[in-house]
DNA sequence: TTCCAGGCAATAC
DNA sequence: GTATTGCATGGA
């Protein structure tokens, strides 16, 4: 349950939470656009007059482009599961050197092969396996539109954030993505709470905000850039720097 | 050396 | 239904 509507019922309001805005209004503000997802080609900081920038390729919402930009994303978004971006840019670098980065080259990969490229970013038998059964959907798929978010979660292997980084980033459907990062701050806030569902979290923040798939790609964005900053787990709560939007929502 | 990272499915209660 | 466990690498 999402605090802020404990001791009453929703009645006929909407879950909004105000909070919700001035904390994008907030890192916005702080760290300027994110431009994710990640793209092999656009990757990097761009020098800009007042030094460099953070993010990805920031500003250009045409992202991605081509199909075979679109099928990065996805695999990008299977091969981070509960692992660290630049290892998955290792993997995927390894599959481009090798001229495999590509659904047709994938489907026509043996998965031992396939296993071997994306070693770097862990899980490989499992992710081999996941990375396969998705290209095979993704050859299959209607281009006109984009696919659904329940044929998404029903392919073994990806479970709502996969569906959701998926949906956004390379499909530029408007639904909002949780992650770990996303959790903590929020619980950390008291705006959620520890046991809150990833559809309660979700459905909070697109009951908040203006249904608009730019708006979702870049808070999910900023919130994860805010939390490698103040929410560092490794580092005792004693040496984290306190987070500033404590006191912005105080 | 130990701990952690942009989850997920299988299994156990 | 919710809680726990295995999966695996490279970097701090």
């Amino acid at each position: 349950m999402v605090l802020g509507i404990v001791n009453r019922k929703p009645l006929n309001r909407e879950p909004m939470n105000h909070h919700l805005i001035s904390i994008y209004e907030f890192l916005l503000k702080e760290y300027g656009p994110q431009g994710w997802w990640p793209l092999l080609g656009c990757s990097g900081r761009k020098a800009t007059p007042k030094g460099w920038v953070v993010g990805y390729h920031p500003g250009d919402y045409e992202l991605p482009r081509t199909r075979s930009q679109v099928f990065e994303v996805c695999l990008g978004a299977i091969l981070t599961q509960n692992t660290g971006w630049p290892q998955v840019e290792m993997a995927l670098r390894r599959l481009q050197a090798s001229g495999c980065l590509d659904a047709e080259r994938i489907w026509q990969m043996e998965i031992e092969d396939l296993k071997e490229a994306i070693r770097p970013c862990g899980y490989f038998n499992q992710k081999a396996k996941k990375v396969k059964i998705f290209t095979e959907y993704f050859l299959d798929l209607d281009r006109n539109r984009p696919p659904a978010r329940e044929e998404l979660l029903s392919l073994w292997g990806i479970g709502p954030e996969t569906a959701d980084s998926m949906l956004l980033y390379a499909f530029r459907v408007p639904t909002f993505v949780i992650d770990a990062y996303t959790r903590r701050i929020l619980t950390s806030l008291g705006i959620a709470d520890e046991k809150s569902s990833y559809h309660d979290l979700k459905t909070l923040f697109e009951q908040s905000l203006p249904r608009d798939f730019i708006l979702y790609q870049e808070y999910h964005a900023l919130l994860v850039e805010h939390a490698k900053r103040f929410y560092q787990k490794k580092s005792e709560s004693d040496s984290r720097l306190p987070c500033p939007l404590a006191r912005l929502l105080s």
